[in-house]
DNA sequence: AAAAACAACTTGCATCCGGAAGCAGTTCGG
DNA sequence: CCGAACTGCTTCCGGATGCAAGTTGTTTTT
């Protein structure tokens, strides 16, 4: 690969090492706690945010998603009761997604979860071998993709 | 977020910048050769591979994606004359992947477009502030995300 | 060498997703 | 004010995906 492909380099590989985490992470994240990632995410998006909620609308750019998703991904999570539907008073088209109590217990304890995965994951390296991360390599690694986002809302690690 | 969470923050900050450069550069790659992402990295894998061809099952380890995504991502490439089956003849079961000559030049045009896209990403920034990354910075990005899948097949990026 | 285990691929099914269209409500321009 | 443009949300539709089951072919076991 030519030298001046750093940039294109960069990106195939951040391709690829999510689908290679997503694969990794997924079916052990909604085995413990029943939520699939992007549910964890959703809910994370809220738990960071004032009041606990969020219009839909806001939650769709803060997950470069899609309105039609969030509403299809609101219903089951409201129905096993950990969100909430609210309206504004002001402003009778929005409907704010809300973390229930129930909600909050479970979002914390998913992310305790997946905040071990996460160090496993760095500290003994994929296969076990000597792959093992810094810390300082890590914040680099978080610091360098913060970067793409910064200047977007919804940046839930600070 | 305590101190100890850097593992997670760079977690969600990749699935995070991975959601935001997809919706970002999928438009533009699509309406440019009329290939998706996924196809272009489907091709990518061919272009890279030894004679130009790969197992499916290969193919599907590689993407880190299912076998039958594979045989249904092949159908329309290989209508549109990208890519070919063939046959091993020591093994009836293969049936290889492989790309065609116009494959190989289709591939190397979008390429070179994604190749654009992404040096554009990164030198111009994705507001056009002064958001612009050294060379050093991006090589170290590209180095710390191919630590993920290092020990993977796959890597076209070498 | 026959049977069992295994491997590569395809197909059916259920799920998830984005974009367009539709609806209800708000804001803007005359 | 009143209609037009806009906004937030939902629904519909087509496309993409993973998993499990089925098919065909190969390897291993006895």
């Amino acid at each position: 690969m030519p030298k001046d492909d750093t940039a294109l380099a960069a990106l195939l590989r951040l391709f690829r090492a999510t689908a290679f985490l997503e694969s990794r992470l997924s079916p052990g994240l909604g085995s413990v706690h029943g939520l699939a990632l992007n549910e964890l995410l959703f809910l994370l998006q809220l738990s960071r945010a004032p009041l606990q909620r969020l219009r839909r609308v806001d939650l769709a750019q803060r997950l470069h998603t899609s309105q039609s998703t969030i509403t299809r991904m609101a219903l089951p999570l409201e129905k096993i009761g950990l969100i909430k539907r609210e309206a504004d008073p002001r402003d009778a088209r929005v409907a704010y997604v809300t973390l229930t109590k129930t909600g909050r217990t479970r979002v914390a304890e998913a992310e305790a979860s997946f905040r071990r995965m996460a160090q496993d994951l760095f500290k003994a390296g994929v296969y076990g071998k000597a792959e093992g991360w810094s810390e300082k390599e890590i914040a680099q690694l978080a610091a360098l993709l913060g970067r793409f986002t910064a200047a977007l809302p919804g940046d839930i690690t600070e």
